[in-house]
RNA sequence: GCGCCCUUCGUCUAUCGGUUAGGACGACAGCCUUUCACGUUGUAAAGACGGGUUCGACUCCCGUAGGGCGCGCCA
């Protein structure tokens, strides 16, 4: 029996959760859980500017969002600032570390000359055997790692398999800055290590990062956590997801009018497969996730998937329960609180008895509230002077006509009476090329709506048709 | 520029040396439905390229091309 697994989610709080930092955490939280372990969340707010309040509230809400926990309360790693530079300390002590006396400037200048004779960007080691006799006064050092300039490093990765990188090609990295606070790849092992985390699961963007600090590791004499660096997430064209293309918070996801399951489902499947599963519980994932079914190459974010499986999310979820996600959802949705104030527990039951009709056509909670919109036009429905106009010159006559067909459907959508309405003119041959638009608001008092007849069923068939009828006649 | 990684239908993927290369989304066509949606049936659609290794390569190796990531006193 080995020791419990703990993986980490360890973010840096931008103002929101991403969406590839939300599939990470899914990726760990899957991870532990499977093997009956526990997942540790690590806010990484070094950076003092970056990091407010409502930044990690935002992360902190986005995971319990996804249904993903941790175990214990969330780890301020700035808050261990002390801890951090205890660990340099200890490696400047043991000669695994020195001070570097080279000024922020004096390290550009470095860079663009590289840049410029076309050599690799790199610390050139300045300081690494100079006496510090010979610091100039009134610089603050930083303390570098003393990386190894031979050999190679080798990472056996989970998921990237064995990857070496020569270690000519890694500097000596700052692990305390000249104001005395750490750097982040040294405050990560020193984390990881104290927190007992033994998986660590992360982006592929860390993937150099893990060789650098698996040197720290190593001069620390500390047990190396199993890796695992998982692909990145890329846009639809498939360079780095953009803002436009759905690098967005899980919130903007939330507000999208996604379902959380389906979500945790799509996500799931990107970059991870079971065979041919596509659709599966939470607890499925649990049971089968597993590393070795985490692929190698980066996957593109696909909005139409996401949407199909959030349609038949809310298809399956039972009435009551979406109606309760509904209303969850609407704070978070755009025009969504109006509508909650509008909502009182008849409203509700209207609601819940519409569901069926409602989540059939809804792909996401969005169409659901728009479909839903017709319960709240108020009755009896009237007409503008467009339409009235339009009624004047044929229209009433055409839908009169229609009247028959009307009432025989079991559902309308005012898209399809539009369809209908314009058929059945020309039929009787009136000229109603505009009769559709303004009828359709007239009639059903929005202009997106499930139909006239799902108005009636919710509202008592026989008056609302009758109410229907004296409208048009 | 240097290092590392990636490459199967448009997209997500299965395949772990021998398959008619399978599934899902999307697309298209049909059925169901006096509309839409749901459901359902079917069609088109893939191993980047070039060399090897092997009786046999999508699968293993090398190269090329394309793409991604990293190279901060950011995380």
């Amino acid at each position: 029996m080995s020791s419990p697994v703990i993986t980490r989610f360890a973010p840096s709080p931008t103002g929101y959760l991403h969406i590839g930092g939300a599939r990470t955490a899914l990726f760990n939280w899957a991870f532990a859980k499977h093997a009956g372990g526990q997942m540790l969340l690590r806010i990484e707010d070094t950076d003092r500017e970056r990091s407010t309040a409502a930044a990690i509230d935002a992360i902190i809400e986005g995971l319990t969002w996804l249904g993903l926990d941790w175990a214990g309360e969330p780890v301020s790693q700035y808050g261990r600032a002390h801890r951090h530079r205890e660990v340099a300390e200890l490696l400047l002590a043991q000669g695994r570390a020195y001070r570097c006396f080279c000024t922020p400037r004096e390290l550009e200048q470095m860079r663009a000359r590289a840049e410029a004779e076309k050599r690799p960007i790199r610390y050139d080691g300045t300081w690494r055997d100079r006496d510090p006799a010979d610091a100039p006064t009134g610089v603050r050092p930083v303390i570098r790692f003393k990386a190894p300039q031979a050999g190679e490093t080798v990472i056996d990765d989970q998921v990237q398999g064995r990857v070496v990188i020569p270690n000519k090609d890694l500097d000596d990295l700052i692990i305390l800055r000249s104001d005395g606070n750490p750097t982040y790849n040294h405050s990560v092992v020193v984390d990881d290590h104290d927190m007992g985390v033994t998986h660590v699961i992360r982006g592929a963007d860390h993937l150099t990062n893990a060789a650098r600090q698996m040197q720290i590791y190593l001069a620390m004499g500390w047990r190396v956590p199993v890796m695992a660096h998982i692909p990145l997430i890329h846009g639809p064209d498939g360079a780095k997801l953009s803002k436009r293309h759905g690098a967005l918070g899980v919130e903007a996801y939330r507000a999208m009018g996604y379902l959380p399951d389906a979500m945790r489902n799509y996500l799931a499947r990107l970059g991870w497969s079971h065979g041919d599963d596509e659709i599966f519980s939470t607890e499925q994932l649990v049971a089968w996730f597993g590393l070795e079914n985490v692929g190698k190459s980066p996957a593109r974010f696909d909005f139409a998937k996401l949407e199909n499986l959030n349609g038949h999310y809310i298809r399956h979820t039972p009435d009551a329960e979406l109606l309760r996600q509904f209303l969850g959802f609407l704070p978070h949705a755009e025009g969504g609180k109006a509508m909650l104030a509008k909502i009182d527990e008849a409203m509700k039951a209207k609601m819940l008895q519409a569901m069926p009709g409602l989540k059939e056509r809804a792909k996401t909670l969005v169409e659901l509230m728009k479909g839903a919109a017709f319960l709240f036009a108020t009755r009896p429905l009237t007409m503008d002077d467009k339409a009235r106009q339009i009624m004047a010159d044929g229209g009433k006559a055409a839908l009169q006509s229609m009247l028959p067909v009307l009432d025989a459907a079991r559902v309308w959508r005012a898209a399809d009476l539009e369809t209908a309405v314009k058929a059945q003119a020309e039929a009787a041959g009136l000229k109603l090329g505009k009769l559709a638009q303004p009828l359709r608001a007239a009639l059903t008092g929005t202009t997106v709506s499930p139909g006239i007849f799902d108005v009636l069923e919710v509202l008592g068939r026989e008056e609302s048709l009758a109410r229907l009828r004296d409208q048009v006649s």
